[in-house]
DNA sequence: CGGAGGTTTCTGTGAATACTGAAAGAAACG
DNA sequence: CGTTTCTTTCAGTATTCACAGAAACCTCCG
C-alpha cells in the first residue's frame, strides 16, 4: 500500500503499553492496541493501514474494530474520495472514559445488582437457614447501589466542575457541614 | 473429610457469578470464586474445605489463595487446636474495594503514569516531529493525574461522609459556588 | 531421628481464546 | 450486468492460560 506507516519509538511504546493494560482489564490485547493507534492518530485510518502498522491479520482488525464500535469508543467515518471505511477513536479523554465506564456498568455492574437482588429475595423467601450469607449479600448490594448512585450523579458534571470541587479538598466538606470521619 | 460443605443454591449462584465477574475484570475465575466463598463464610476456612466445596484441585486452591493474599484481601489466620492454616476474606465491603482499588492503582495506573511521562519526555526531547501524539499523551496524562488525585483525597473519607456529600447532589455544588456545567 | 500432617512447587495436559488465511459477501463503478 | 474494491464470515491453527496430580518440601511431634 502507498500510505504505509511506521511508528515512532514513542508511539510504539505507548501502543504496546496500552495493549498490556487492556489485557489486565479483560480487554483483548489487539483490540486495545488498535484503539491506542486510533487515539493518537490525527486522522481516521482505514483497516488496511491498521493491518500494516500493527502487523496483524486483516480479519483480526475487522473483528477488533467491531468490538471497539460495540464499546462505543470508535466510529466509522467516511473520507471524501475514498470508498473505504475509515475509523476514528473518541478524542476527548473524559468522554472516552465516561463511555467506557457507562458500558462496563451496563455489562457488569447492572447484572451483578440483578443477581444480588435475586439471591437476597430467594434467601429471604426460603426461610434462610443461613442468615450470614444473606447479610453479606445485602452489604454488597448496598455498596453497589450507593456507588452506582454516586456515579450517575457525577457523570453529568463537567470535568472542570469536578476538579474545582476536588481541589477544595476537605474544605468542601467543612463548608457543607460534613465531617470526614 | 469430616467437615464437608454443600453450598445452598443461593450461595452457588453468587459464587458462580462472582467468578464470572472476576474473569471480566482480568481476575482468574477460580481465584474470584474462592474469594466469594470466603467472603460469605462466617468463619475462616482451611484449604481442603475450599477444595471440597468448589471441587478444584488442592494445588489450585493453594496458588489462588496466595494470589488473594497478594491482593491483600485474604489473610491467613489460625484456629485454636488446629495446625492447618485457615483463611478469611476482608469482611467490610468498603475496605475490601478500597484495598482492591489501591492495589490496581499500584499495579496498573502508576506504571501507566510512568510510561506516559516517559513518552512525553522523549517526545519533547527529540524535537517532536509529530506533536499530535504528544498532545494526546499529555491529555491522557492529565486525566490520570487528576483522577488519581481525586482518589487519594477521597480514599481517606469515610463512606458515610461520602454518602452525605453525594446525597446533597447538585446542591453541594451550588453551595460551593461551582456550576455543574 | 523418624514419621505424620500439612503446604507448596513443578510438570504435563486440557480447554479456552486469539489469530490467520481463504472464501464468501456487499457495495460501487463502468 | 460484470468487474473491481472492500468488508465480513468461517474454519482451521497456534498460543496462551488454567488446572490436576505427583512429587518435594517443610514443621511439628513423639
Amino acid at each position: 500500500m502507498a500510505d504505509e506507516h511506521t511508528l515512532s519509538p514513542v508511539q510504539q511504546k505507548f501502543i504496546l503499553h496500552w495493549g498490556e493494560m487492556g489485557a489486565q482489564w479483560g480487554v483483548n490485547r489487539t483490540v486495545a492496541q488498535i484503539h491506542a493507534l486510533l487515539f493518537i492518530s490525527p486522522r481516521p485510518l482505514h483497516a488496511e493501514e491498521i493491518t500494516d502498522t500493527l502487523g496483524v491479520a486483516r480479519s483480526n482488525v475487522s473483528n477488533s474494530l467491531k468490538e471497539l464500535q460495540g464499546w462505543g469508543i470508535v466510529r466509522r467515518v467516511h473520507v471524501m474520495g475514498d470508498r473505504r471505511d475509515h475509523f476514528e477513536s473518541l478524542k476527548d479523554v473524559w468522554e472516552l472514559f465516561r463511555t467506557i465506564a457507562d458500558e462496563r456498568k451496563k455489562r457488569e455492574v447492572d447484572p451483578t445488582l440483578a443477581v444480588l437482588r435475586d439471591c437476597i429475595a430467594e434467601s429471604t423467601k426460603t426461610g434462610a437457614p443461613d442468615s450470614y450469607t444473606e447479610g453479606k449479600l445485602r452489604e454488597l448490594l448496598g455498596f453497589f447501589e450507593t456507588t452506582t448512585g454516586w456515579y450517575s450523579q457525577l457523570r453529568g458534571w463537567s470535568p472542570s466542575a469536578l476538579s474545582r470541587l476536588a481541589s477544595m479538598g476537605d474544605k468542601a466538606l467543612k463548608l457543607l457541614g460534613v465531617s470526614p470521619g
